[in-house]
RNA sequence: GCCGAUGUAGCUCAGCGGUAGAGCAGCUGUUUCGUAAACAGCAGGUCACCGGUUCAAGUCCGGUCAUCGGCUCCA
């Protein structure tokens, strides 16, 4: 969902915060996101004249983007959506038009259709925008009063069917504030029967001059969206719709979205051998390949190191639990909606002798264990640490291949602290989350404190709790220095958090990373710790996940790295290639050495064994013999597209100097080194 | 869950009323090869599933399931 665009936002533009206004902006990632960023395109938009696209090479990180919606393409792409509704409105008489904002990489434009339209409509839909586009309709501001506006929406003669249509409009009207301006967007043209025809739209604008300008643009899918964004509201027709400036940058981003999905995890985790789902298995549920659980090994152990470093110790807990502890820790009222059909124990009498339930959380597990016995304020922080796998019933149409999966692990961790330790084991947690991003080169996430919504019930706790967990958070971030936005209505139900969240290969956000305060849960099982004072204290807690959850984090460094993984996360490092059967020995001699249990040297020539394996030498790297009977360029080009980042090609002028052709994935063909020396090159890389 | 789309061999896809096709992968044989595809042969599919229309259904219609793009929700 592309959130910045929702309603609330469009209705209230003003309100917007900065960090708000930051993600409306055309999207400028670095090389890692690759096809975002490879048009390099910034549009620069001052309000007035036309036209002002700058081609700027590599944006990078830390450039402050140009505003997007104070762009020309942002209002070429406003017009558009207007075309798109006066097309339809004469096409489907009766349509209701709602609302047709543009989008970070088009524009859309909800609509209430008299009967369900098809994918299908909509090559007929834009040939009418193109004719309608080409009249060279003059499209006009007008600012009007509130009266007026009502009685231009109600207009059976400008609308058509005015009364008939107008309910979303009116309901729009309604929604600007008292005191600001409310304008329409008049389209007017002379038909050939020499009247006068006119497309009118509530709107705050602003638009091109005229629809003449609006010509390279194109109508991608339909979907449904409720109305105001709210499930209880009627689900209206959303069509989705992208214009450019030039046909070219038109057809550059087509073909990026081509090389996207090219890019997707899906179609890479397929390719790579990562993972896989059956449909016996079932929806969600992710099988995890050789190669995918080698990368998620790797990834595991990378972390478990980090958390050793910081005092973090290790748990184990079950993948079930009695009902019991769940209605404790409130998920039974809160969570139930997302928690797997529950199991139930009978006893003799086939009564129901006890629930179980697939844990969807960690946490209140970690709790147990902190409860286990008396606690000194000296034990304090308590650090636990988890891989661990949670199951959530996530709707049907939310499951997306591993970045929403209904089974997933979570690299989860609980901490148990003073109100003292607080902010600086948040701020510890942050530098955590900050060091492994680096690590796996994740440089373009954004920030987000998700904060109780005041309107909703869906969470536990008194707000006493709530502000003083939103306050730490608050004010570890602004002793970090972060750029952040808050987000009303993304705690989680027992506290607020602070989340990472990165954009997929389509652009998608994801919540990776995630830091969370929480006041209510201590409370609710009654957890205590003894102070300096000898007495009773409830502990804080932070429950954390830098990766979010291994899925997830797998799914998106798939995505970001397009599957070439850097060599130390790379679930094969080396390729052997030796080229004809009499090389392979020699090519499992040395994969031997690098694989860190070399058995007994390979003699060149009969005589010298292989030198000694010296500190240096010393290695482990994830090797592949790869002894398939095939010709040389075949090897490699095989291994190439498994992405391996270094192959050793072993034939008869190796053998006799003892030595392997290296192949790098990028830099290709490096010519013959020595063991020791591939060796080094490969430690001065991992 | 809702709106829209898709579902043909292990993978990528063609066929869209009249006897199931290609490339890659697989298997067998030949080839033993120096930086992105050696050659030949063979085998492989109740065309997602269930029902309907028709003389005849991958092909049309309905339902179910799964997947994909959205909405809502979320690690």
């Amino acid at each position: 969902m592309l959130r910045p665009y929702d309603l609330s936002r469009y209705n209230s533009r003003k309100a917007q915060s900065q960090e708000e206004r930051g993600s409306h902006e055309l999207w400028t990632s670095p090389k890692a996101l690759g096809f975002w960023s490879q048009s390099g395109i910034i549009y620069i938009g001052s309000s007035g004249t036309r036209p002002r696209t700058k081609k700027i090479k590599s944006p990078g990180l830390g450039r402050k983007p140009m505003n997007y919606e104070e762009s020309y393409l942002y209002r070429l792409r406003h017009s558009a959506a207007h075309l798109l509704a006066q097309a339809v409105q004469e096409l489907y008489p009766g349509v209701k038009l709602a609302i047709g904002p543009p989008i970070e990489n088009g524009f859309y434009y909800d609509m209430e259709f008299p009967e369900a339209i098809r994918e299908e409509e909509l090559g007929k839909i834009e040939k009418r925008m193109k004719e309608l586009a080409k009249l060279d309709q003059r499209i006009e501001r007008k600012e009007v009063t509130r009266e007026e506006a009502k009685s231009l929406i109600l207009d059976d003669a400008i609308q058509g069917m005015g009364q008939a249509v107008a309910d979303y409009k009116l309901q729009l009207l309604e929604a600007v504030p008292a005191g600001d301006a409310i304008s329409f967007y008049d389209q007017k043209r002379t038909g050939h029967d020499g009247k006068e025809h006119r497309f009118i739209d509530l709107c705050r604008g602003p638009h091109v001059d005229s629809t003449r300008e609006i010509k390279h643009f194109k109508l991608m899918s339909i979907a449904g969206a409720y109305w105001r964004g709210d499930v209880k509201n009627k689900q209206l027709t959303r069509i989705y719709g992208t214009a450019f400036e030039t046909p070219e940058e038109l057809e550059q981003y087509l073909l990026m979205l081509d090389e996207a999905k090219k890019r997707d995890h899906r179609v890479l985790g397929k390719e790579l051998g990562l993972f896989m789902f059956s449909p016996v298995v079932g929806t969600g549920l992710a099988l995890w390949l050789p190669k995918g659980a080698t990368l998620r090994n790797t990834m595991i152990d990378f972390l478990q190191r980090e958390q050793l470093k910081r005092g973090y110790e290790p748990v184990v807990t079950p993948n079930i639990a009695s009902i019991k502890l769940y209605e404790k820790s409130g998920h039974i009222i809160n969570y139930r909606d997302k928690m797997f059909p529950f199991m139930e124990d009978l006893n003799s009498d086939g009564e129901v002798s006890d629930t179980f339930i697939l844990k969807p959380m960690n946490c209140p597990f970690h709790i147990e264990i902190y409860r286990s016995q008396m606690r000194s304020y000296r034990d304090l922080p308590v650090r636990y640490a988890e891989f661990g796998t949670v199951y959530r019933y996530e709707q049907s149409g939310e499951v997306a291949g591993i970045l929403r999966a209904r089974g997933f692990t979570q690299d989860d961790a609980h901490l148990f602290v003073t109100p003292d330790q607080l902010q600086d084991e948040f701020i510890g947690v942050v530098e955590v989350i900050q060091a492994v991003l680096e690590k796996l080169g994740l440089t373009n996430f954004r920030v987000r404190v998700g904060t109780k919504d005041p309107a909703s019930d869906k969470y536990i706790g008194h707000d006493d709790n709530w502000q003083l967990a939103t306050d730490a958070i608050l004010g570890a971030c602004k002793k970090l220095g972060m750029d952040y936005e808050v987000s009303p209505g993304d705690a989680a139900f027992y506290g607020p958090k602070l989340d990472i969240i990165i954009k997929d290969a389509l652009g998608r956000d994801w919540q990776m990373g995630t830091v969370q305060v929480d006041y209510n849960l201590p409370e609710r099982f009654e957890l205590e710790y003894i102070g300096e004072d000898s007495k009773p204290h409830r502990p804080v807690m932070i429950h954390r996940a830098p990766f979010g959850s291994l899925e997830r984090m797998i799914g998106l460094l798939t995505e970001q790295y397009a599957g070439a993984f850097p060599l130390w996360l790379a679930p094969t490092q080396v390729a052997m290639l030796p080229i004809a059967d009499r090389h392979v020995q020699y090519a499992q001699e040395i994969a031997a050495i690098l694989q860190g249990h070399p058995s007994h040297g390979y003699q060149a020539n009969g005589e010298a064994t292989w030198p000694p394996i010296t500190a240096q030498s010393q290695s482990r790297f994830r090797v592949f013999v790869d002894d398939s009977r095939e010709t040389l360029g075949k090897k490699i080009r095989e291994n190439q597209r498994s992405k391996v980042p270094y192959m050793l090609i072993c034939g008869d002028k190796d053998m006799e100097a003892g030595t392997v052709g290296v192949r790098h994935r990028e830099q290709g063909d490096l010519g013959p080194m020595n063991i020791e020396d591939v060796i080094a090159r490969l430690n001065a890389e991992v």
